[in-house]
Order: C-alpha cells, then sequence, then structure tokens
DNA sequence: AACTATACGGAGACGACCTCCGGTTCTACA
DNA sequence: TGTAGAACCGGAGGTCGTCTCCGTATAGTT
C-alpha cells in the first residue's frame, strides 16, 4: 500500500468515525469525503461501499466491547454477567445514530467483522447462563443482538420518551429468563383464547 | 371535490395498497402513479409524502386489527387476548415489507391515524392485563407496538430464518408479564456483576 | 355555451449514490 | 539523482428517487 493511499484510509476513517458521531451513520459519503480532503473515488475505492466503511469504523469499536465480554466471562452470576453485556452493547449503539439500523439492515455478509467479534464475544456470555439453567435453552446469541439492536432502534425513533429504553431492555432481559414457576406462556401460540378467529 | 379527483384517489389508493403487497412499501411513488394511471403531480397532491400514502392505505385495513381487539376484549384470559392479539398485528405488519420500519420510523404526527387506532384498541386489551397482575404495571401500549413492530422488522431482515419471529416474540410476551417468583431481574439495572466497569 | 375554480401532468430542480478514466504522484531501481 | 511506470487521485457525470411548479385541460355552474 502506497504511502499516500495509507494516509487517505486513515484520514478517511478518521473523519468518517467523527461525521457518524455528529450526524449520524446515514451522513452523505461525499461530507466525509470532503472533510478528509480526498475526492468520493478515493473514497468508494478503499470502501466500495457504506457498509465497508462502517464495519472498518466500528472493527475497532468492537474490541472494547469484546474485552468487556471477557472480564465478564469470570463473574459470579452468568446471567447478570450476559444482560450487563446486552445493555453494554447497546449503550455503544446508541453512541451512533443508525448503527442499529445499519447492522439490522445489512446482511450478514456486510459488516462481517462487526458481526461475528460480537456474536463470539456474546456466544461464551450466553453459553454459560444457559448452562447454569437461567437463559432459555432456544436462544442464539444472534438473537439476542438483534433483539437489542431493534429495541435501540426503537428508543432512537422516540426521541422524546428517555425510559423507553430502560423499560423494553428489562421487558427483554425478564423475557431472556426461563419462567421458575411452570411453563413458559409465549412459547405455545395459544392463537386462540375465546371466540377470537381471524 | 371534483369527480375526476375522487377517482384518481381512489385509484391510487388501489394501486398503492398492490404495490406495498407487491414490492414493499418502499416501492417508487412514480410506479405507482404510472399504475393508476396520472401523473406523479396528482399523487403528491393527494399525498404530500409517502406517509400520507401509507396511512391512508393502512387505516382501511387497521380497522380489521381493532375489530379483532373488540372480540378479545371479552376473552377469558386478558392477558392470552393481549397476545394474541399483538401477534396478530404483527401478523398484518408482515404482510407489508416495511410497513413496520416506516411505522418505527415515522414520528409521531405521521401516520397519525394508523396509530392512535392501534393504541386505542390495544390500550384496552393492555389495561385488562395489568389489572388482573398479570402483566407488569409500568408498561405502556405504544411500549408494546413499539416492540412487536422492531421485532417484525428485525424479523424481516434475516429472511433465512423463518423461526426468529417465533422465538423474539415468545421472549417479549414472557417478558411483559410479571415474574412469579420474586423480584424482577430486569428492572435494576445491576451494572456491575463483577469487576466489570465500563 | 361560456365561465371559472379545480385538477391534471410531466418537465425539471435537487440530492445522494456510484463509476470511470485522464491526469498526477509515489517509489523502486538504475 | 533521475526516471519509468505502477499505483493512486479526483471530480465530472450517469442514474435513480423525491418533490415542486405552472401551463393546460376539464368538471360543474349559471
Amino acid at each position: 500500500m502506497r504511502a499516500d493511499a495509507q494516509r487517505n484510509y486513515d484520514r478517511l476513517l478518521l473523519e468518517a468515525k467523527q461525521a457518524f458521531i455528529v450526524h449520524g451513520t446515514e451522513v452523505p459519503l461525499e461530507d466525509i469525503a470532503r472533510h478528509a480532503g480526498v475526492g468520493v473515488g478515493t473514497l468508494y475505492r478503499h470502501f466500495p461501499d457504506r457498509y465497508a466503511l462502517m464495519n472498518a469504523v466500528f472493527v475497532q469499536e468492537v474490541e472494547q466491547i469484546t474485552a468487556q465480554a471477557e472480564e465478564l466471562v469470570t463473574a459470579e452470576d452468568p446471567t447478570v454477567a450476559l444482560t450487563s453485556w446486552l445493555r453494554a452493547v447497546a449503550v455503544h449503539s446508541t453512541m451512533y445514530r443508525g448503527l442499529s439500523a445499519a447492522i439490522m439492515e445489512a446482511s450478514d455478509s456486510k459488516m462481517p467483522a462487526c458481526k461475528t467479534l460480537l456474536r463470539e464475544a456474546g456466544g461464551t456470555l450466553l453459553r454459560r447462563a444457559q448452562e447454569a439453567g437461567e437463559v432459555k435453552s432456544d436462544l442464539r446469541i444472534a438473537d439476542l443482538l438483534k433483539l437489542t439492536h431493534a429495541i435501540v432502534l426503537a428508543a432512537e425513533k422516540t426521541p422524546d420518551d428517555r425510559e423507553l429504553f430502560t423499560r423494553l431492555m428489562a421487558l427483554a432481559i425478564d423475557g431472556m429468563r426461563v419462567r421458575p414457576g411452570g411453563a413458559a406462556h409465549g412459547t405455545p401460540d395459544p392463537a386462540a383464547a375465546a371466540g377470537a378467529t381471524a
């Protein structure tokens, strides 16, 4: 990689991160290029599409989150460890308006680094909680991350209700746990309560 | 309203509904206008933006859903009634790719008819379930609808996993209920499990 | 039939995405 | 140090979708 190319690459990454924080991840790519002092052609050469750029920006960030997961792996209560970590993921996503939407939107082949790193980190935490019999065994880490991002997205679109995120996250966390008293309620789709057909 | 205007209005509504079903709600508005045999100007005069058009299309649909809510209000188990209804809402949203995203995206002033009708219908069901002491008392109907749409959205973006919707919906439903044995787990943010700081 | 308020339609401005290729710059090698 | 050429740059311009504007057409009225 030539020196000027490397310089431009780094500069773009830096400006992209700033722009994502300030204007959200839907900021026009041309703006990023301009602020980085390069043409759009250069941006698109280094990052074929918006997702490639986001992926590059966020792998750096994700490393902090995986580090947290590693600490939490030794925590006493595996369920608390898992849920704390999911909250941390949510908090991080909230820093970048639009990030949750992008992660949900992107097919699995997009933003691969971000996604796999998060899944590996969370997978361990989830497994521990499941082995302790505290979290439903049919849940996958991908599910929980999707739900977390969905909740962040919902909260993002409701800026006038600051507590929404808290309520929904509490709901989700309670829903992950196995029900202590008897069978789950949500699982076997009741389909008909009384005379309700469809 | 002049007769030709009424004709065009009706035609646009019809074609929009078809297009939303077939191509999703992000279909170009020009396509809808063309299929309706009118110019874009006419479309935009009747429906100032995409949300106005969607609102007009979906108020009709929402009436079916409110009808279901009225039936379910007399059901024996108020919690089953509520959850069955939410599933029905989800199923309906799934018919129109992009609808859930739009409902979440839209500020409360957009698609007002759809939103208020759904909230009124579901509000009654929620209140009954809460009065029976089966559903958390701090939840609002807007929360549950947002979460439902968020789950539909997540499932929509994961077309290769047909069961995702089922698992997440079950999770959400379990999470709505009050925990039988003691305090909730999700509510009082534990914040630190072991040595986990930021 | 003539008149006017109402409605139509599509050209075109705008903004964002992305591609392409002539021109420039770096670097390896003499 | 000079130079050949590979690597890279940049932005003009094509494409697509949204939305506006206004000259033209028409329904409804007298």
